[in-house]
DNA sequence: ATAGACGCTTGATAAATATCAAGTGACTGG
DNA sequence: CCAGTCACTTGATATTTATCAAGCGTCTAT
């Protein structure tokens, strides 16, 4: 179905200490397909027959109960998603949409365990790849347990700034109710969590943030490698 | 350094399908320790030198930052703790202490990845254990984005009915307070919440819980699979 | 151009949760 | 057996967060 050579795919991570013909099997009953933006990929509750790989766009994890929904994460290229559902031949916990247009690689989820049992180089970058995404999801726990939901927008705008060099002007890439939804707040009260922050020199105009004074946002934020580093 | 027969560890899901010849490699640099109560195994930021498996006993996982502090998960025998740090080569996010007398094999961190790269069914079931802590910490994501405090409450009740095969007389078998920081709220809102709860058929005196009414409980707490099942 | 949609903001209020301060009761060590 | 400790509870209050209802501004489609 999908070119084995397929460049985009071939070089991720997760598939690049592979053989090449692990790789085709793996390919072979995969799809690479596009699709527009607002689609619904993807209904927590559901059998795993899929892993996914995003290899353009954008992706929100999303979950709902008793009429509430909230993101869990947003997924932006190159990376995978459901890696553990598929893993354990289990349900979806999350549903997906694309948020954008996205073109996304799916790979039937028996293939990728039937490969992981033949390819130790698979096997070892699933494993650092799923350790990877629950090491995140334990930051995101601390994160909303031990604070406040001014805390969490402080040090995601810290965050973002650190991933671009410490810019201190940068444009958010979400939408504010979708960052609302991800640092588990209500856009209400992010629209107040931005003007409380102006205290310590943050300033907003629709996407376009200002971090004017970075020393006393580190002040109130507290940042923490071991909350807010995406990478270790 | 330890008996590489012993069957309390060997018949862990982990280690069940590897070699004997693996298995004694990583066992060769292994401690097997007992620990009194109340004592710190881990603080959170140090590098993972050693898996620990947890034998006999409870070990708190818990977190600090900006002087307050979380118990993100209980870890009962038998499993492993502080795997995906050991694996990613990182620092740990969580610290632990014993909550009880507490039996506790550590396997030096090196050795875990060597062998998982040299025995297929090890590393099987790395991938299988750790895929399933993944999934566990998403649905205390969602159960903590999702519900207020005394829905969680009356979930966390309903589960522990559950898996007592819907037992309507129960013990906790944690210490209240710390029941309300693995939930995710004060002492004191624990308190008020079990007395919210009443109205539902709950009753508590000391340790001893009392569900007069499940099917009410129900109706408040709707549990889901997806968030309330630790199995799947 | 302009109407409408839509995302965001603002204000007022309510609900949820935390904090602080006392009090209660049970267990424990001398 | 008693005093002290400690976990838990209760009450009063403050803070945080959500909800509801308008209003504002921008973008877009006709």
């Amino acid at each position: 179905m999908l070119d084995s050579t397929f460049p985009e795919v071939r070089s991720l991570d997760l598939f690049a200490d592979m053989s090449d013909e692990s790789y085709a099997k793996l390919m072979r009953g995969a799809y690479l397909q596009t699709f527009p933006p607002h689609v619904d990929l993807i209904t927590e509750g559901e059998e795993a027959d899929f892993l996914h790989v995003l290899v353009l766009g954008s992706v929100d994890l999303f979950s709902s109960w008793n009429n509430r929904e909230t993101s869990v994460s947003i997924v932006k290229p190159v990376s995978t998603f459901i890696l553990a559902a598929t893993i354990r031949d289990a349900r979806y916990l999350m549903s997906a949409r694309t948020m954008e247009k996205s073109r996304i690689v799916m790979i039937p989820s028996q293939d990728v365990r039937a490969v992981f049992d033949l390819d130790a180089g698979f096997a070892r970058a699933v494993v650092v790849e799923l350790a990877s995404c629950y090491r995140s999801v334990i930051k995101t726990t601390k994160n909303l347990k031990l604070r406040t939901a001014l805390e969490r927008l402080a040090n995601y705008l810290l965050s973002r700034s650190k991933g671009l060099n410490g810019a201190q002007n940068f444009s958010l890439d979400l939408e504010k109710r979708q960052l609302a939804s991800v640092l588990g707040m209500t856009p209400e009260n992010l629209s107040r969590a931005f003007k409380a922050l102006q205290a310590y020199g943050v300033t907003v105009s629709g996407e376009n943030v200002e971090l004017s004074d970075i020393t006393e946002l580190e002040k109130f934020a507290k940042p923490t490698t071991l909350i807010d580093d995406n990478q270790t």
